[in-house]
DNA sequence: ATAGTTAGTGATTGAGCAATAACTTTCTCT
DNA sequence: AGAGAAAGTTATTGCTCAATCACTAACTAT
C-alpha cells in the first residue's frame, strides 16, 4: 500500500480514535492497531501526534461540510435549511465519532491555544470558516438565518455530548429534524 | 486551614486547570501547586482525578446559573434574555477560564460515556437541565426561546473556543449584547 | 541481477503521572 | 501537660506513552 493511502487509513482511524478518547486520552498505539500497521510507521506518516489530530479535525470539517452540500443540492432557502437540518442529524446518528471529533477540536483548540501555539488554531478556523461560508451561501448569503442554523447544530453536539436521550424535553425546541430520532 | 475551606481552593483550582488544559491534560500536581498544597494531600481531598473534575465542571455549571440568576433578577420575556446574554458575555471575558471549563466538560463527558462511565454523565446532565430550567423558568416558560438563548450561547462557546477574535465576521450575527466586545 | 527507493518492523528510551504508604506537624480539648 | 485528631508532607511505585534508532523486506527501473 502506498504512503499516500495508508495515510488516508490513517487519518480515518484517527477521526475515530481521537473522537471517541480526547487528544491526550488517545495513544498513537491505539490509533496503529485500527490502521493495522506499527506505532513507529505513524511518524513516518506524519510528524507527530498533533499533526495526526489536526488531518482528523479537518477532515472531519470536510465531511460535515459534504453532508450539507449534498443535502442542499438544488435546494434554497428555508427547504435547504431544513434539509440540511434533516441530513446533520442523520448523519450525527450514523456517524457519532465525526460530532464527538468536533467536540475534541474545539476543547483542543482551546489547549492549543492557552500553549501558545497559534498555528493548530488558525488551521482549524479556516476550515470551520469554510463551512460557515458554504453555509452562508446557501442560505441566500443571510447572515441571521446562517448563525442562527450553526447553533442550533452546536447546541444539538453539545447535549449528544452530554448524552441527553432522544425524546429528553432538552431536544423539544429543535425543528423535528433537527431532533434525534424519537 | 480546614479540610472543607482547601476542598473549596482545590475545586477553584481545578476549574482553572482542567479548563486551560483538558482533563487528561492537567496533572493533579499543577492543580495541587495552585492550591499551594502537596499533590498527595489532593487525594485526601477527593477519591481520584475524575471525582476533582466532576466537581469542577459542577461548579462551572453552578457558576453559570448564577451568572443568568443575577443578571435576570427582577426582568422577564424579552428584557431578561438580553441581560442574561450581556452579562454572559462579560463573564465569558472577564473569565475565560469558565466557558472553556464547559468545553472540556463536554469533551470528557462523551469521552467518558464511551468507557461505559454512566455516572459522569448522569451528573452533569442534571446539573446542566438545572440551569435549562432557570433558562425556561426566566424566559416565560418559552421553550423555543430557551432552546434559542442556550443554542446562541452554545455557538458563541466554540467560537470562542476557536479563537474567532472580536470583530470577526462569526460574531455578525449575535445581538450585539452577545457578542465578544469589539 | 543489482542498486536504489519505498514500505514497514522491533526494541528502546526518557519523561510524566495517578495513586499509595508511611510518616510528621499543628491544632484542640480537657 | 498531653492525648487524640486533623492537616499535611516525602518518597515511591508501577504504568503509559510519544518519539527515535537501527534494522529488514519488497518492489522498481535500468
Amino acid at each position: 500500500m502506498s504512503a499516500e493511502e495508508r495515510r488516508e487509513s490513517a487519518v480515518r482511524a484517527a477521526v475515530t480514535e481521537f473522537a471517541r478518547g480526547g487528544y491526550k486520552g488517545t495513544s498513537t498505539e491505539s490509533i496503529a492497531r485500527r490502521v493495522g500497521v506499527s506505532q513507529p510507521y505513524l511518524f513516518r506518516l506524519f510528524p507527530n501526534k498533533q499533526a495526526l489530530f489536526l488531518a482528523a479535525a479537518e477532515r472531519c470539517l470536510e465531511d460535515t461540510r459534504g453532508v450539507f452540500a449534498r443535502a442542499s443540492e438544488g435546494l434554497e432557502g428555508e427547504e435547504a435549511l431544513h434539509a440540511m437540518a434533516a441530513a446533520y442529524q442523520r448523519y450525527v446518528i450514523d456517524e457519532p465519532d465525526m460530532f464527538q471529533m468536533q467536540m475534541q477540536m474545539y476543547a483542543a483548540t482551546a489547549v492549543a491555544e492557552v500553549d501558545g501555539d497559534t498555528e493548530f488554531g488558525e488551521r482549524l478556523r479556516a476550515g470551520w470558516l469554510r463551512m460557515w461560508e458554504d453555509v452562508h451561501l446557501v442560505l441566500g448569503a443571510d447572515v441571521d438565518e446562517t448563525t442562527t442554523f450553526l447553533a442550533y447544530g452546536m447546541l444539538a453536539n453539545t447535549l449528544a455530548s452530554l448524552g441527553f436521550p432522544a425524546g429528553h424535553r432538552v431536544w423539544s425546541g429543535f425543528y423535528l429534524s433537527a431532533r434525534p430520532v424519537s
